[in-house]
DNA sequence: TAATGTTTATACTCCT
DNA sequence: AGGAGTATAAACATTA
C-alpha cells in the first residue's frame, strides 16, 4: 500500500530536523530583516511567478509562497556578487517553486532566464513549507534533506546554476509523463527539460548526450519507430509500462547524487564577477553558524557546493561553489568523463584534442514535434492518473500499481502497452506480473514520483497550514485523497477476501 | 550534415 | 571491498 510517509510531512525522524530548521529560520530572519528590507520590490521582474492556469501552477515563485514561513532565509546571506539590482524575487529563483509539469511553459526558453540576465548564484528566500514540508521530503523521502538539496528549496526552472538533482533517467519520465501523448520524440525530450529545468539551457550539451544514452540503455524505456508514413526524425521513446504503473507505488528513495551542482558553462560568467573578493561571496558569521548548525542537523551540509570550509572561509566557499561538479566533499573538481578525458587517453585515443563545446542549441522541432511538445506543455494531470488507478484502468490487483507485491516483467508484446498518462488510455499491466528485472527501474519510478509529485504542490506556502487538507501532500492536493486510496485498498482486499473465500 | 541511436569505457557515490 | 546505479565522455552507425 501506499505508503503513510506520504501523509505526513515530517514524520518522526524529521521532528527533530524541523525544529533546528525553524529555529534556525527564526534567528535568521531576525538576522536577515533589515536586508529584507533593503530588497527593493520589483514584481514585475518576478515573471516565473505567474501561475500556470488550471491544475498545475505549480510554479509559484517564492515570492507567491509565503514569506511568513521563511525557514532558511539564512541563507540569503549567500550572495556570490553583490547585485542591488537584483530584487528578492529573482534571488529566489534559487530557492522557490518548482519546475511544472504542464501550464505554461515560458514562450521561449530563455523566458524568465536569470541567466540571460546575468543574475548571479544568489539564494533567495525559501520558505519553511517549501523546506522539507513538503510531502516528497517526508518518510523516506527525508532523505533527500541530508543531500542539502531539497528540491524545494531551488526554482530549477529559473536557477540556471543548480543542476537538478534528478538522474536523467527521470528527467525522461517526467518529460514523458509530462506529455499527454504516449510517446515523445527525442527532441521533444530536450525541450522539455530545458523548458523546465534552465540549467540544461546553459549546461554543455553533453546531457544530451547522456539523455540518448539513458534512453537506449535504460530498459524503463522503450523506442516506437516512426511508422513509414510519419514525417521527422528518429524514434519516439516511452516508458515501459510496468515501470509507469509502478508510479503509484512503493517508497520514496533519495537520488545518489552530489547534491550540488553548478552549471560549469556558467562559471566563465559568474567568476569574473566573483573575483574579487570585495563582491565574493558574502556570508555573515551568523549565517556561516547557522549553516553549520543546519549541516549538523541534516548530516550532511548543504553538499559539496555549500560546504564551509575551515574557518568559514568565505572565498573557499565561494571556489567550492565556483568549482562546479561537487563531489560530495571528495576534493570538488571534474568528476568522471572529465577528469578521465585529462588523465587517461580513453578510446578517445590519447591525444585527441577533445571538440570544442557546442554551444546549447534548441532542438528543431517539426511541426508534429511541436504539437507534440504542445502537449509536454500541458497539464501533468495526477489526477487523472490516480483516477486511472482507481477505475481500473491501472493494473491495481496481483502485482499492481498499488499492490506491495512487484509486478513481473511485461511479455515482449507488452511493449504495446501505453504508458499510463492522463488523458490517454491506460492499458491494464498483464496480470502475470513479477519483481523488475533490476532495482533501477523501481528507484527510478519512485524517485520520478517523488520529482514530480512536489511539482503539483506549490500549495505548501500559500496555503494555510493548519487547514487539515493542506498538508502539503500531492495525494491530499488530488481530487483523489488518500482516503480515496485506502477506500481503495480496502475494496480490493475485500474483493481478494471473497475470492479466496470463494476458493475455500 | 546534423540529429539520432548504440555501445563502450571510466569514475563516482551509495549500499551491502 | 564489491556491486549497483548513475554521470560523463566518446566513438561509431544510422537516418532524414
Amino acid at each position: 500500500m501506499l505508503s503513510l510517509s506520504c501523509v505526513d510531512p515530517w514524520p518522526e525522524g524529521c521532528v527533530g530536523l524541523e525544529e533546528e530548521v525553524v529555529t534556525a529560520a527564526m534567528q535568521a530572519e531576525e538576522l536577515d530583516q533589515e536586508q529584507e528590507h533593503r530588497d527593493t520590490q520589483s514584481p514585475q521582474e518576478s515573471a516565473p511567478c505567474s501561475l500556470a492556469s488550471g491544475t498545475t501552477s505549480s510554479s509559484g515563485s517564492s515570492l507567491c509562497l509565503d514569506d511568513s514561513l521563511t525557514s532558511l532565509q539564512w541563507l540569503q546571506e549567500f550572495s556570490i556578487v553583490s547585485a542591488p539590482h537584483v530584487s528578492s524575487h529573482q534571488q529566489g529563483a534559487l530557492f522557490g517553486h518548482q519546475p511544472i509539469m504542464g501550464g505554461d511553459a515560458p514562450s521561449s526558453p530563455l523566458a524568465g532566464d536569470p541567466a540571460t540576465m546575468g543574475t548571479p548564484l544568489t539564494p533567495g528566500k525559501p520558505t519553511a513549507a517549501a523546506f522539507c514540508r513538503a510531502p516528497a521530503l517526508s518518510g523516506p523521502l527525508a532523505g533527500l534533506a541530508p543531500h542539502g538539496h531539497c528540491p524545494h528549496e531551488v526554482d530549477y526552472r529559473t536557477n540556471p546554476h543548480v543542476k537538478p538533482p534528478y538522474s536523467y533517467a527521470t528527467l525522461i519520465c517526467m518529460a514523458m509523463q509530462a506529455s499527454n501523448t504516449s510517446k515523445i520524440t527525442l527532441s521533444c525530450i530536450y525541450q522539455w527539460i530545458t523548458e523546465n529545468y534552465c540549467y540544461f539551457r546553459h549546461a554543455d550539451p553533453t546531457w544530451q548526450n547522456s539523455i540518448r544514452h539513458n534512453l537506449s540503455l535504460n530498459k524503463c524505456f522503450i523506442k516506437v519507430p516512426r511508422e513509414k508514413d510519419e514525417p521527422g526524425k528518429g524514434g519516439f521513446w516511452r516508458i515501459d509500462p510496468q515501470y509507469a504503473e509502478r508510479l503509484l507505488s512503493g517508497a520514496y528513495r533519495k537520488r545518489r547524487m552530489p547534491p550540488v551542482r553548478i552549471n560549469p558553462a556558467l562559471q566563465a560568467r559568474l567568476r569574473p564577477a566573483t573575483s574579487d573578493p570585495a563582491r565574493g561571496l558574502s556570508v555573515s558569521v551568523e549565517s556561516q553558524q547557522l549553516l553549520q548548525e543546519f549541516e549538523e542537523a541534516t548530516g550532511a551540509g548543504l553538499g559539496a557546493g555549500l560546504v564551509l570550509g575551515a574557518g568559514h572561509d568565505p572565498h573557499l566557499t565561494e571556489a567550492t561553489l565556483l568549482g562546479g561538479w561537487g563531489s560530495g566533499g571528495a576534493g570538488g573538481g571534474p568528476r568522471g568523463g572529465a577528469r578521465r578525458k585529462q588523465l587517461v587517453g580513453g578510446r578517445a585515443g590519447g591525444g585527441v584534442p577533445a571538440k570544442a563545446p557546442r554551444r546549447a542549441s534548441s532542438p528543431l522541432l517539426s511541426p508534429e514535434e511541436q504539437r507534440e511538445l504542445g502537449a509536454l506543455k500541458g497539464s501533468f494531470d495526477w489526477d487523472a492518473l490516480l483516477d486511472s488507478a482507481l477505475s481500473g484502468d491501472l493494473s491495481l490487483d496481483e502485482g499492481g500499481a498499488l499492490s506491495p507485491i512487484p509486478a513481473p516483467p511485461p511479455a515482449e508484446d507488452d511493449h504495446d502497452h501505453a504508458l499510463a498518462l492522463p488523458g490517454t488510455r491506460v492499458h491494464a499491466a498483464p496480470p502475470q506480473a513479477h519483481a523488475p528485472p533490476s532495482g533501477l527501474p523501481r528507484d527510478l519510478q519512485e524517485e520520478t514520483f517523488l520529482a514530480t509529485a512536489f511539482l503539483q504542490g506549490p500549495w505548501a506556502g500559500d496555503e494555510d497550514e493548519d487547514a487539515p487538507t493542506t498538508n502539503a501532500d500531492f495525494l491530499c492536493s488530488s481530487s483523489v485523497n488518500i482516503e480515496q486510496l485506502f477506500d481503495l485498498g480496502d475494496a480490493l482486499a475485500g474483493d481478494i477476501s471473497s475470492k479466496i473465500d470463494a476458493l475455500l
